[in-house]
DNA sequence: ATAATCTAGTTACTTTATGTAACCAACTAT
DNA sequence: ATAGTTGGTTACATAAAGTAACTAGATTAT
C-alpha cells in the first residue's frame, strides 16, 4: 500500500525518532550510563513505554543493557557507538529548538 | 505527573518529530514546493494523517499553504524559513542512517 | 443531459500505540 | 512479620493512526 521513494535507511532512522520518547532516551543517555527509573524520571515517561524503547533500542544495538546482581538489583543502560553517533542529530534538533521555538509556544504546558 | 528535567524548547522541537510522518514530510519539502497528492504518494502516507501533519506545521510556521483558485484547485505547500532551518536536522538524521543502518534491518520489508 | 474525472481533502470505522495505576519477585532492613 | 528497594509486568482506558468510501466544485467526455 505503501509506496515511498524515500531511501529505506532513512526511513528506518526516521521511524526509530518518529516513535515517541525515543529522542529522549537517547537524548538522556548521552549525558552518561543511568538505571531505569533515573531514566524514567528525567525524561518522564511512563515505566511500560521506557521498558518497551529499551528494549527495542537494545535490540537495534543503540541501547547497551548490563545487569549487576546486587541487592536490589542495579541495571545499567548506556549507548553503545551506533547509539552514540546520533549526538549530532540530538545537537541540530537542540540546535533548531533554540532558535526557532519560542517560549509561547513550547512544551511546558504539557507538564501539568 | 511528567516532571521532566529537559529543556522546553528541545522537547518541543522532539515532539515535533517524535509525531509519525512529520519528519518525512519536512524532508519532502525540502525538495521543493509540492502539492498535496505529491507529497502524498512521495511518502506513502494518507491523506488523513497528511492532512492533519500539514494542518499543524502550518500552524507552527514550519509550512507555507498556497491556494490557487484554478480548476481543478491547486494547492502547493512549501517550507518558511524556519521549515527550511530544519535542513540540517534531517541532514544529520540521513547522515547517520547511511552509516548505521544496515540493509538487512532497513524499513523496506514495511512496504509490502 | 448525464456520467466520469480532477484535486484536496473529510468521515466513519478499525487497529495500534500510549498512558495509568496496581501489582510482582527477590532480597534487605526493622 | 512488615515495609522498602529496583526493575519491571499486567490489565484496562484513551489517544493516535490506518483504511476505504465519500464529498465539493468545476470540467470534460458520451
Amino acid at each position: 500500500m505503501k509506496y515511498s521513494t524515500i531511501c529505506p535507511k532513512f526511513e528506518k532512522a526516521i521511524s526509530l525518532l518518529s516513535q515517541r520518547w525515543t529522542g529522549l532516551v537517547i537524548y538522556q543517555l548521552l549525558l552518561g550510563t543511568q538505571r531505569f527509573s533515573e531514566i524514567q524520571s528525567a525524561v518522564g515517561i511512563s515505566g511500560k513505554v521506557l521498558s518497551d524503547r529499551l528494549k527495542d533500542l537494545e535490540s537495534q544495538g543503540i541501547v547497551k543493557r548490563e545487569v549487576f546482581p546486587e541487592t536490589p538489583v542495579i541495571i545499567e543502560y548506556s549507548l553503545t557507538e551506533k547509539g552514540h553517533a546520533m549526538a549530532p542529530v540530538l545537537k541540530e534538533i537542540e540546535n533548531w529548538s533554540q532558535h526557532w521555538v519560542t517560549s509561547e509556544e513550547d512544551a511546558s504546558h504539557e507538564l501539568d
